[in-house]
RNA sequence: GCGCCGGUGGUCUAGUGGUAGGACAUGAGCUUCCCAAGCUCAUAGCCCGGGUUCAAUUCCCGGCCGGCGCACCA
């Protein structure tokens, strides 16, 4: 897929915006003091401030507004769980170099590509290695040959033990989902057996990358915003009305696979109606997801919807989209939304001890006639001695099929080739009426899931700006209110224990109001702003003579990307903000 | 994992076979000071290991880490 070359500037943002996160406290490596370890990073005091905001803005909309609910799972599972998932498989790699030019190659692709074998992964890795020598093939870059050259499985799941010794082995999720679905069987309790619910949860995944790039963005441990939403595929369909309007920006696989063509410009509506997006469900999810990355700061001209390519399909997937954010001229992603169907579920059930399906009770219940036999043993017992068993089971299968058998007085039952006959009353046959109210079916999953790591390096990338206030080069975070780490700065003008004072108090009354607020009176009162700017704190406060000298205690409030400054009474402060932050008020308007 | 390039205070960076200089930031103080002001002082650095050498931050090898490309990203 071609991809808009990244430009100049954009490079540089990226890079700007990595040194700003280390040195103002939003992200850099973890164990730098050991050497630093590849793929792992800590969110400093911003970072987690922000990240926590994000998150708690995702549960608002997609646990607490849908209704849904919210579960903490454990990071580590025991092995079954990812037998039965399909990651032990499918996320084992067969890697094999190349001697001449030390290419990797995928070694069952090799395999695959050139000999008659059609599922190479399945096989074991000497036997991969045998194939290999006994097709001499060759490598697919330089054609130097890879007999001999040793195969090695790399399993992108970090594994571990449970308990001492190593028979009990365990790994580290790489999705939170499979935490969601192993509990299944009590959730449905919760959700009182009733379809559609759905379960969320925010928490880590682990990938052990082969190659961890980008700082923030491909990282080994990383969090996920996951919601699992649990249809019934026949019954259930989602209210697309409410989102049917949202204008969207959709990349589909068709525009994708034409040259020359782009992403279009629609609406959720419109994209159903034109089977552009087929799933219901998906559209519905990719309805709500797109208002929601707006309001947490993703720039809506560098955001897209992008569906998935039949090849990169995941293997439980049915229908794929994918919520993209442009960094450095590049797209990324940001969320996928699937159609799981009953992959998952119908995997559980079958692997473990309980029943991973919902009871669906019909709107009417169903009478259905049904010819049973119970026969009579002590006459079959002595009659057919240890064959007696087969036979029940013969009368069994003949009384499904074909009832007329038994219409006569004596009923004909193969046994080894020879026909046996019985007296029907010996047979117990009789044809009931049974009532059936519903039946066991396999829930669809429908899941919408975030990575909010790469939310945030992307929140902070699209809010990075760079201005001129008073001919000075300025650098700003322009953060939504909602996801800033500090939502106002509160300084005395210049150290003054007078101001001092009155500026102690207002941050604390403003910490009463539930803000957050920090405190500087460490410098010139220019650079205190431009400390503030940097990291996207919306407002600062600041504490003259005038506030105390004046009859009414007034102090300056100033907002960030303007640099206007208002002159307002403490006594309603708290309240003041506190509307603004919640977007009832707008600061020109005061 | 492979290839190319790189690693110097918190950040950015100069430089060197004889252990380092700047800028910004940070801290203390002075200047009644609303947009990175000035002055004084202070804190703080050559990624790790091995080799060559009298001497290595510098040269060589290996590792770790980063950026990019390939592969990988269920």
């Amino acid at each position: 897929m071609s991809e808009d070359a990244a430009s100049e500037t954009d490079v540089q943002t990226s890079e700007k915006l990595v040194e700003l996160a280390k040195r103002r406290g939003y992200f850099f490596q973890s164990s730098g003091a050991y050497g630093g370890v590849g793929g792992f990073y800590t969110f400093g005091p911003q970072g987690a401030a922000l990240k926590g905001n994000v998150e708690d803005a995702w549960r608002d909309r997609f646990a607490v507004a849908e209704g849904n609910m919210e579960i903490d799972a454990p990071t580590i599972m025991p092995e079954p769980v990812f037998e039965a998932s399909g990651h032990l498989d499918t996320f084992d790699d067969m890697l094999v170099d190349c001697p001449e030019c030390g290419e990797s190659h995928r070694a069952d692709h090799v395999v695959e590509d050139n000999t008659e074998y059609e599922d190479a992964e399945s096989l074991p890795i000497p036997e991969v290695e045998e194939v290999i020598a006994e097709y001499e093939l060759i490598c697919p870059s330089c054609s130097a040959g890879l007999a001999g050259q040793a195969v090695e499985t790399f399993n992108l799941m970090f594994a571990t033990n449970i308990g001492p010794g190593d028979s009990d082995p365990g790994y580290m999720r790489p999705e939170t989902a499979q935490g969601i679905f192993v509990e299944f069987p009590r959730l449905k309790e919760y959700a009182r057996n009733q379809l559609p619910f759905g379960v969320t949860q925010i928490g880590r995944a682990y990938r052990n990358e082969i190659s961890p790039r980008r700082s923030i963005i491909r990282t080994r441990e990383f969090t996920q915003a996951e919601l699992e939403y649990f249809i019934d595929p026949e019954e259930d369909d989602p209210d697309l009305e409410s989102v049917a309007d949202v204008d969207v920006t959709l990349y589909p696989a068709r525009e994708q696979n034409t040259e020359g063509s782009s992403e279009i410009e629609t609406t959720i509506g419109e994209a159903v109606e034109a089977g552009i997006i087929g799933d219901e469900w998906v559209a519905y999810f990719l309805g709500i997801a797109k208002p929601w990355y707006e309001s947490v700061g993703v720039d809506m001209d560098r955001f897209r919807f992008r569906q998935h390519l039949s090849g990169e399909r995941s293997h439980y997937a049915a229908d794929c989209w994918d919520a993209e954010g442009k960094i450095d001229g590049n797209w990324i992603e940001l969320a996928g939304f699937a159609n799981r169907t009953d992959y998952d579920l119908s995997k559980h059930d079958e692997y473990s001890d309980d029943r991973f399906t919902i009871f669906r009770q019909y709107d009417e219940p169903k009478t259905v006639e049904r010819a049973t036999v119970d026969p009579d043993m002590s006459y079959l017992g002595p009659e057919f001695g240890g064959d007696a068993q087969t036979v029940v089971d013969e009368l069994e299968t003949l009384a499904e099929r074909d009832r007329s058998a038994f219409d006569g007085e004596t009923v004909e039952v193969e046994l080894e080739g020879e026909t046996h006959e019985l007296p029907v009353e010996k047979t117990g046959f009789s044809v009931d009426e049974e009532t059936i109210a519903g039946e066991h079916i396999t829930p669809h999953v429908i899941e919408p899931s975030f990575g909010v790591d790469r939310l945030v390096y992307t929140v902070l990338h699209h809010a990075y700006r760079e201005d001129e206030v008073a001919g000075e080069e300025r650098t700003y975070l322009d953060l939504e209110p909602e996801v800033a780490p500090t939502f106002v700065g509160v300084f005395p003008l210049q150290s003054d224990e007078d101001l001092e004072a009155v500026a102690d108090e207002i941050v604390a009354d403003l910490r009463d109001a539930g803000l957050s607020v920090t405190y500087d009176d460490s410098g010139n009162i220019g650079r205190r702003y431009r400390r503030q700017d940097e990291v996207g704190t919306p407002f600062c406060v600041t504490v003259d003579y005038e506030t105390i000298e004046e009859e009414e205690t007034t102090v300056t409030v100033r907002e960030r990307d303007t640099t206007d400054q208002k002159r307002l009474p403490v006594e309603d402060l708290d309240e003041t903000l506190a509307e603004i932050r919640d977007g009832d008020l707008e600061f020109s308007d005061i």
